[in-house]
Formats: C-alpha cells, sequence, structure tokens
DNA sequence: ACGGGGTGCAAGCAACCACTTGCTTGCACA
DNA sequence: TGTGCAAGCAAGTGGTTGCTTGCACCCCGT
C-alpha cells in the first residue's frame, strides 16, 4: 500500500513538471525509488495512473465557506479570498499544466476547472445576499464583479511564478488588497479602509 | 520564401495544440504540406523552428498606448482595456502552452512574459499619473490596482474557453464592465456610470 | 518447513522520435 | 541545351517510449 501512494505521489509531481508527454514511465518509477515493472502491475497503464494521480490531488478543497448571512462584507470576503487564493497557489503547477494540456485532454479540464467554478458560484450567490441585504450596490452586475475578484486572485497566484517583480508586495498580503479594493468597487464599504490594526467595528 | 512561411505558421499551430513533445517534426510537416525533409533543411531542427515560430507570433503588439496625459480615465481606461483583453484572447491557446511549458523552458517563459510585463508597467505609470493628477483617490495602492484590472482582462480571456458558463455576458462587453469597476474601486468615477450613450461631459 | 504474494532485475518488444543520406524531379535562368 | 536550386522520395540511423516476459528474491502467514 506504500508503493502505490509513493507512485502516484511521484506521477503527480513528474506531470507537473512535465506534462503528460514528458511523464515517462521511467521516470515517475525512478522519482518513486520503485522499479518501472512494478508501476505497470499496480495501475496497468501510465494513462491509468496518471488518472488516479490528477483526480485524487484535487480532492483537497479549500473549506472556508462563504456565510449564508452576511455580517461583515469584509471579514468574510477576506478570509474566503485567502483560502481561495493559498489553494490557488497549492496548486499552481498543476494548474498550469492542466490548462496547457486541455486541448488534448478535455475531461482532464472538466476535473481540474471544478474548484474554480464552485467558488465563482459561491462567490455570486453571496454577493446576491449581499445585494438583497442591501450591503452593497443595487446596479452591480453580480457575474462581473464575482469575476473580478476571482481572476484577481486567479491571476495573481499565477502571476507570482512568471511575472514575480510586478508583485512587489508579499504574497500574503495580496488577497487583502484586491478585497479592499473590491469592496470599494461594488460599494460595500461603510468604514472606508482599517487605518490601524485592531477588530472591525462590526 | 513561402514554404518557410508555412511552416512557420503550422508549427505554431501545433504547438499550440500539442506543446512542444507534442509537435512532431512529421506533423508539423503535415500540417503544412509539405516534405518532413524540406523542414529539416530550412530550419536545421525542430527547436530552432519551434523558437522561430513562437518569437515571431509574440511581435505582434496591441498598440492601444494609454495617453501621456490623461483626460477621460474611463474612455482611455476602456480602449486600453479593450485591446489588452482582445489581445490575450487571440494569444490565448500560445499563453496556455507556454505556461504549462515554464518549468522545462525559461527563456521561452521569458519572451511569453513581455507582453503582460509590459501592460502591467504602462498601466501602473497611467494610474500614478492619475494620481498625481488627482483624478482617483490617494491611498490607492496603485501596484495591486494595476493587477486586478490586468488580472481580471487575464482570468476573463482564460477563463473563457475554460469554465464558458461563468461568464454569461459576451466578451465585447467584458473589458467594459470591468473597467467599470475599476473606476469605482480606485475612486476614479466623477460620471458614476454612463446611463445611456453619449460623449462624456467632459 | 513451505507456499504465495509483492517486488526486483535483465532483457526485449514494436512503435515512435529527431535527424541523415543518396538519389530523383521540376523549374528557372543563361 | 546545360546548370543550379528547391523540393520530394525511400530508406535507415540511433535513441526513447510504453509495455511485456521470465526468473529470482524475500518476507510473511500457516
Amino acid at each position: 500500500m506504500e508503493v502505490r501512494n509513493k507512485l502516484l505521489q511521484a506521477a503527480l509531481r513528474v506531470f507537473e513538471e512535465c506534462g503528460s508527454r514528458g511523464a515517462t514511465t521511467r521516470r515517475i518509477a525512478a522519482e518513486a525509488g520503485v522499479n518501472e515493472i512494478t508501476l505497470f502491475r499496480h495501475f496497468g497503464n501510465k494513462a491509468a495512473l496518471l488518472n488516479e494521480a490528477i483526480s485524487s490531488s484535487g480532492v483537497l478543497r479549500p473549506a472556508a465557506p462563504l456565510p449564508r448571512e452576511p455580517r461583515n462584507p469584509r471579514a468574510e470576503l477576506l478570509a474566503w479570498a485567502r483560502a481561495q487564493h493559498a489553494g490557488i497557489r497549492h496548486n499552481a503547477a498543476l494548474i498550469r499544466t492542466s490548462m496547457g494540456e486541455m486541448e488534448g485532454n478535455p475531461e482532464m479540464l472538466r476535473c481540474s476547472a471544478e474548484n474554480p467554478r464552485r467558488a465563482n458560484t459561491e462567490l455570486q450567490a453571496y454577493l446576491e445576499r449581499l445585494q438583497g441585504a442591501g450591503l452593497m450596490r443595487a446596479g452591480v452586475d453580480t457575474y462581473a464583479a464575482t469575476a473580478m475578484l476571482t481572476g484577481s486572485l486567479f491571476a495573481d497566484a499565477m502571476g507570482r511564478d512568471m511575472i514575480p517583480e510586478r508583485y512587489p508586495y508579499p504574497e500574503a498580503e495580496a488577497p487583502g488588497k484586491y478585497v479592499e479594493l473590491f469592496l470599494r468597487a461594488i460599494g460595500a464599504d461603510p468604514d472606508p479602509a482599517p487605518p490601524a490594526a485592531g477588530t472591525a467595528p462590526d
């Protein structure tokens, strides 16, 4: 049972770095410290191994849901954005590779796009609740606003690896900065900006 | 001279779809309608062909610069955002594949990241001019604001292929929606929203 | 003591890969 | 009519890939 897990982890690592075409069975086996034949004995063929490695890796979810009844949009959105950003950062290499191979592997895309799809749906529902409660401006297109916040988080998480010099502020502060701008954008900033540390005035 | 261009275009097409490992010389030659040997006679080896195909494709630039002296932020940002968005959309497949291969091809990344780098720098300089002219709020972090708008455009252009159901509004309207939210975010919306067609009140 | 499942090793298979060689064809130009 | 160049064709180079076969090992439960 241990060899199996070592193979799955190694397959994921190699796939993230080289893609499915570059992830050769020899290299995966070497990375796992196992003989190549053992790989075939456990998974039958390369595709089955990669499939299981990728789909089983996507199970981990941020699990920081937005509340059903909004109370403090700033705090709630910040916690959610941080979890989303961290999740994307954690899977950045896998996301990059999966995106690059979506044309030749449409079903993997469906699995890989599940997280952002859920995140978008969740945030949009939250924004509609916010709108219903009068906690943000009425005319805002919740679809576009949702795309804007999730898009900022996504692009930040991806861009930090590719254009690091364009992100001078540390990773931990990024979600806060986008949430602050976002609150202004949707007209949900009764307390313009927290001038100093301290609990929110509720 | 015609065979050469056909090979370059075919190489770019196949690379966008399959990546460098999947873009075999046989397939490129077949796609170009040329014998495989001709490929080697023209470019020597596969890497040289792919290199030239990719780098020569990135030459086309949006060329819709932001003005040195801001006059109408809404109109200027909208035109710029539209050009950026269209540029990313046009190269979406190439960007996706390049991102997926950045680990094994760091120099291609440098070439591929040149456009977004320039765009970010340009927008940030514009925002600082806006701030200097008092046309937007003073406390805004221009780095984060820049990342937010370019990130929204980037994620939209990428996401429309991967999660189309999350983008119900048509592609042509997307930049306008993000720019409108962005103007609110940075406090640069003297005219809250253009209620109907007509020239800006200047 | 013994049998069996999980593993390793050596070797090899056909298919595909980038790339080369030797020769032929067609066309332009002198 | 002769020469040179671009392109095609058939064949083959050495290397890699996914995957298989056969056999030895070694630990573990009975």
